[in-house]
Formats: structure tokens, C-alpha cells, sequence
DNA sequence: ACCTGAACACCGTTCAAGT
DNA sequence: ACCTGAACACCGTTCAAGT
């Protein structure tokens, strides 16, 4: 929005293309749905040719890519700032971390379908994607290793822990956008995830 | 494969076309994945025109659902195979069903991402699917209110303690297909598998 | 070094016409 | 009642040509 960006805009050169790509793919997203993100409907609110996009992307996938690398930052950021400051107690801070994360699924249901569907077909093939997913995933893990150091939380590998907690965090997000609980309100869904975040704590076990 | 149907097979009513595409789609998602799922390819490989499906399927979502609604009937089939004559014990009996599970989207990945991916956007436009899909989580409900007969599993709405269960059955699945679990040999899985069977029983709770 | 225009092989979907 | 052929508006992707 800054005039000195204004100015180049129309020339033959864009200028600044590439995050343009990725800002357009992010709006069609918003408003069409995971299907509306095409290559050349972003070209064409970038204001390019059709053609344009592949200086910058090597096909639609990385493309997509790096919308789901935009996404797992932005998921981190809404994370970690959970109790940035380390005043709620671990266990607390393990389930608003839960409570983040279904709410950015429910905040930006195409983004989240995005970093989780089978755009991409192989993390590994985008080092920066997959460091992204990376980080967010570390978020989870370092939440739970707190808890063990208070002996809150049995002990385990961490990461093997966190995978329980993030499967059933992921499985409730995915179920509900696009499964059997499509049709849930908010309301009802807080209340599924209180008693989804008691699951993860104290399992099914009587008594 | 039978003669009689052989015979009719070129002529210019096909006869049975409409699970003759089902069928050309399963195939296509076995060997092109979910992306090669199209009307299009369903029509040439069931040796009709491209136009013919629509005397059948009102659009692409239709012959998704059908797709999708045969893939619950399966799971349905192979989750109702574990210990049909009640010999197994209640709690190894919910396990092996969230185990089967997870062999289903093992065995299964195209047709099990067509079945939970967003390819149907409302399963309530296709009530057949509706219930199958319904039909596989009370066979879930089910096992889980016969632990609670027995004591083994604590108090509340079996439907809620249903959908933690399935949620991370879920998550596990489908971050495993598509997610951080990608390149998971299948012996590493299972060991997973038994680690999170765990966690959905005791939690993580410490002692 | 970056972008355009035209082209090719695909889609989903419609509709008049054929059997 | 069911299927075909041709058409339209879309895709992803490539490539020679323009600036």
C-alpha cells in the first residue's frame, strides 16, 4: 500500500511478484475455498500473465507450499503467545496451547486445510515448509516436557506423547471442518474440547 | 466379469453404469491417487462418453460420495470383523477396532482421504452416506458403553468418549498420510499405534 | 532477469441430437 | 430412458518472443 510500491505496480516489471502470488493465494482462499486457489487466478490478482508465476514457482505445489509455510508461522505465533511469560502453570499452559490451535483451525478453516491436505505431497521437497511444521510441532513438545519436570505428566519421550495430544487436537479440527461434527457451534465445540483436553490427561480409565 | 454382463458391455446402453463408474473411480484413486478422481477418466475407463455420467451423478461431489459412502461400508465391514462372537475381552475389543482402523487408512490411503478429505462438502446433501459414515461410530459407541458395563471405562456420554477416541484415531491416520508421520515405516506405526492406545486409556497423566 | 501471448492437453458441465 | 458429439469456460504448463 506504500505509494513508492504503488508506482511500480503497473510496470512490465512487478517488483515484488512472488509475495504478491502468495498474498492473492491467501485471499482466494478466503473466498473461494482450498478450490479456488489456482495459479492463474492469482496471477491475475496479482495483476500478471498466466505465465508470470513460473519465474517464481516451479509449479502450483510450490505454490501451495509456501501458503501452508505462511500458515504453520502464523499458527506458531498465535501459540507462542500463550503465557509468553511463563505465569500460567504448565499443565494450564498444555491446554490453552490445544485451545490456540483448534481456534486457528476454526479462524482460517482453508489455511488450516491447506497445511494439512494433501497440497503438498512431500514435506521434505520444501525445507522451508517443513521446518515451519517443524517449529509448531516443538511448541507442543517443549509445553509437555515442562509438565514432566513438574511431574505432572508421565514420564516418556516427549515427543511421543506429544503425537497422542496433537492427533487428537488435529483429529478433533479436521473432524469438525470437514467431518461429523461439520455442523457443531462454537459453543459446543469448546465444550467438546474441555472434555477432549480431560481425555488427554486422564484417558478413558475408570476412576 | 460374468458373460451375460460382457455381452451387453458395448452396446449403446451400457445397463450398468452407475456402479461401473464407482468402480472405474476406485481404480483411479488406487492408481493415481484422489487427484486422478475425475468424471472424465471414470467415463473413458468405463467405455462411455464423457457426458454419460450425468444421467447418473448430478455432478463430480456425487460420484465422490458414492465413492466415499463404499469406503465406509468397508471400514464398517472390517471393524465389525474384529471378534464378531463377543469372545474378546471389551477393552482389547476397542482396541483392535482403533487398530483396524488405522489399517484401513493404511491399506486404503486414496479411498480413506476421499472418504474424510473435502472432496464432499456436506454429508447431509447425501443421507446414504450420512449413514454409513454414522454406521461405522456407533460400532465405535458401541464397544466403548460395553467397557462401562464392565467398569472399565468411566462414567459419561459414551458418544462424547467416542469422539476423543475417534479424533486421535483420526489425527494419527491422517497425520501419518499426509502430515509430519509421512515417511513412517509401518512397524514404527504400530508401535505408535500401541503408545497412543495407551494414551487414550490412562492419558498423561503422571502415576 | 522478468514478463507476455499463444498454444496444448486436460478439466467440469450443458445441451441438442441420436438410439 | 439412456447415451453421444460438440461446445464453453475453465485449468496447469510450456515456450518462443518481447522489455
Amino acid at each position: 500500500m506504500a505509494t513508492g510500491r504503488r508506482r511500480a505496480r503497473r510496470s512490465y516489471h512487478h517488483g515484488r511478484l512472488k509475495p504478491a502470488l502468495v498474498e492473492a493465494a491467501l485471499a482466494l482462499i478466503e473466498r473461494d475455498g482450498v478450490g479456488g486457489l489456482t495459479l492463474r487466478a492469482a496471477a491475475r490478482r496479482a495483476g500478471v500473465s498466466q505465465a508470470a508465476p513460473y519465474r517464481h514457482f516451479a509449479d502450483r505445489e510450490a505454490l501451495v507450499a509456501a501458503v501452508a509455510e505462511e500458515g504453520f508461522r502464523a499458527l506458531t505465533r498465535e501459540m507462542a503467545a500463550v503465557s509468553p511469560d511463563g505465569t500460567v502453570p504448565p499443565l494450564e499452559r498444555l491446554r490453552q496451547l490445544g485451545l490456540a490451535y483448534i481456534r486457528f483451525a476454526h479462524a482460517h478453516p482453508g489455511h488450516y486445510r491447506v497445511m494439512f491436505g494433501r497440497g503438498v505431497a512431500d514435506f521434505s521437497r520444501y525445507p522451508s515448509l517443513h521446518g515451519a511444521s517443524e517449529e509448531t510441532f516443538r511448541l507442543l513438545v517443549d509445553a509437555i516436557a515442562a509438565c514432566q519436570r513438574d511431574g505432572l505428566v508421565r514420564a516418556g519421550d516427549p515427543r511421543a506423547l506429544a503425537f497422542g495430544t496433537w492427533a487428537m487436537t488435529h483429529g478433533l479440527a479436521t473432524l469438525w471442518m470437514d467431518g461429523p461434527l461439520r455442523h457443531m457451534t462454537e459453543g459446543t465445540l469448546d465444550e467438546l474440547a474441555e472434555e477432549l483436553t480431560r481425555q488427554v490427561f486422564s484417558g478413558l480409565a475408570a476412576r
